[in-house]
This record gives C-alpha cells, sequence and structure tokens, in this order.
DNA sequence: AGGGTGACCTGTCGGC
DNA sequence: TGCCGACAGGTCACCC
C-alpha cells in the first residue's frame, strides 16, 4: 500500500491530532520486522512533539526519543479517540492522552523501532543511506544527474533502491518514467541530460499529485481518518498489462525486474 | 561499493 | 467447491 505519497497523506491525517498527546499505554501484537529496541514501559509518560517523514518512515518525535515507524507493504496507521477492539492484524497500539495509534499490518514487513535521537545507531541503520527528498529543496537536477551518471543498474531499479531518491516505490516508479518517456530496463548512466531532466520532473510531478489527490490509485489505502485517496490519479501503466496505453492505443508491456513487475508502453517508452 | 538474490509473512485471485 | 501456485504497494542481510 504504502509509498511516499501513502505515508505522506497518512502524516497529514494525524501529525496535527497527536501532537501534545502524552503516552499512557503501549499494547504489542505479534512480532513485526523489527523489536521495539526498548522497553514499552520507557514511552510512558513521553510527550509527542509532532510527526516527521523520512522517505516511506514517519518519525514521531517524543521528548526523550523517537519511533521510527515503517508500513512495509500492507501496513496502515489508523488514530481514533477511543481504542478500537484489536484484530488479528493489529500488531501496534500507541494509547495516549489523545487518542490511540494504531499498526494494522497483516503482512507484517512494517515495524516500530525506538530510538534516543535520529543520529543513535537504531536510526541511523534504517535512514542514515537513504538518499534525498524528491519534493524538498534538496532534490536538484544536477547532484541528480550526476549520481546517475554513476550507476549501471537499469533505471527502474536505481529509483527503487532509495538511495539516490526515496519514496518512489513500485508504483510510481512505472508511472514516472512513463511520464519520462524512459524505457525501465535503460541503464542509468546511459540517460542523457534531456532524459533525466524529464525524468527530475516526472518523479516530482508523479509524487507531488498523489500525495494533493489523498493517496495511491490503488484501492485499499486509507489515511489515519480511515478515509480513502480519491483515485482521481489513474494508473498509466501500472497493473495495466495487455490494456492499451492512454497516450498511443500501444498494448502495455509487464516485465520482471529484480523480481517485481514493472510496467511500461512499448511506444512510448523507446530506450 | 554496486549489483543480484533470497528472505520475511499473510491474503487474494485465477486456473485446473 | 477445493487446492495450489503466483503474486502483492518494502527493504534488509548476504554473496559475489
Amino acid at each position: 500500500m504504502p509509498e511516499l505519497p501513502e505515508v505522506e497523506v497518512t502524516r497529514l491525517s494525524f501529525a496535527h491530532r497527536i501532537a501534545g498527546a502524552k503516552v499512557l499505554q503501549v499494547q504489542l501484537g505479534k512480532p513485526l520486522r523489527w523489536p521495539l529496541g526498548v522497553a514499552p514501559e520507557e514511552l510512558l509518560g513521553q510527550q509527542v512533539l509532532g510527526v516527521r517523514r523520512r522517505g516511506k518512515y514517519l518519525l514521531l518525535d517524543l521528548d526523550r526519543g523517537l519511533l521510527l515507524m515503517h508500513l512495509g507493504m500492507s501496513g496502515s496507521l489508523s488514530f481514533a479517540s477511543e481504542q478500537p477492539l484489536p484484530g488479528p492484524h493489529d500488531h501496534f497500539d500507541l494509547l495516549t492522552t489523545l487518542g490511540c495509534l494504531r499498526l494494522h499490518d497483516p503482512r507484517r514487513f512494517g515495524a516500530v523501532v525506538f530510538a534516543r535521537q535520529e543520529q543513535a545507531p537504531q536510526a541511523q541503520k534504517l535512514l542514515g543511506h537513504l538518499g534525498v527528498e524528491p519534493l524538498g529543496d534538496g532534490f536538484a537536477l544536477a547532484p541528480f544527474a550526476e549520481a546517475l551518471k554513476q550507476r549501471r543498474a537499469p533505471i527502474k531499479q536505481v529509483l527503487l533502491a532509495g538511495d539516490v531518491v526515496v519514496g518512489v516505490g513500485n508504483i510510481y516508479a512505472s508511472e514516472a518514467l512513463f511520464l519520462a518517456g524512459i524505457r525501465p530496463t535503460t541503464r542509468s548512466e546511459r540517460l542523457g541530460r534531456l532524459r533525466v531532466e524529464r525524468l527530475h520532473a516526472a518523479v516530482r510531478s508523479v509524487l507531488a499529485r498523489a500525495v494533493q489527490a489523498g493517496g495511491s490509485t490503488l484501492r485499499d489505502f486509507s489515511n489515519a481518518d480511515g478515509q480513502s485517496g480519491h483515485f482521481q490519479l489513474e494508473a498509466q501503466v501500472y497493473g495495466r498489462a495487455g490494456q492499451a496505453c492512454r497516450r498511443c492505443d500501444s498494448l502495455i508491456k509487464m516485465i520482471r525486474q529484480g523480481q517485481r513487475s514493472t510496467f511500461y508502453c512499448p511506444n512510448c517508452q523507446k530506450n
């Protein structure tokens, strides 16, 4: 479910409501990808100062540390004034004076990890290698071009790797490459100035529009209010193998790259 | 150090 | 209807 836009939409939906809350209780379900890394009692009484996002991580700033939350493949957060009855896939509840923040995650690829500070090794192990924020000022064309020139892997996989630019997941990678008119299999280093420029703009605009639309093009995403995306953004290529390209009517193709599906239009995306 | 692979876990869907 | 394999929005540890 969650790429950068979904994570950001989630953040926007509850950050203002949880700010200032004090932690009353922590309830854990089945194990997530990593252990919390601290005794839950350690969190009690701490105040939630705010919620930031770094890549696909949400950072819950507390007065004596921070919680790094990741939604994995199937996670979603909800924030409700009363604690709802926990279901079989609810694996983390943070009960606070202002409401209950809950991580629901059937596949349990998500995680909640505590660190005393952002620079602590537990946090840096997860955040340290991340690339620039695509929606921030740091996403400049020249360094992006420079980074892409250093890589020999197919451009789709460089985007997914997240060490050049963060937040682009499997859906938006295909979508951005379509927008830029670039074949996903093209080696990163072989992209010329013009294509890099188009890709830079495409990554930005695809992600920004998805945030504005309230989440992804896909069906089961909902923010922490329980509201689903507006579905205003139709996928151009993702999930459309065998269907007609919306721009040129050619048939959309699906291939496998690094065990993930990639979709593209063979006519609109020639190298 | 970059690149390729397997691993983690559960649910759903299509085909036989 | 039932079973089985393929696949799903992420990313880490591991090997070369």
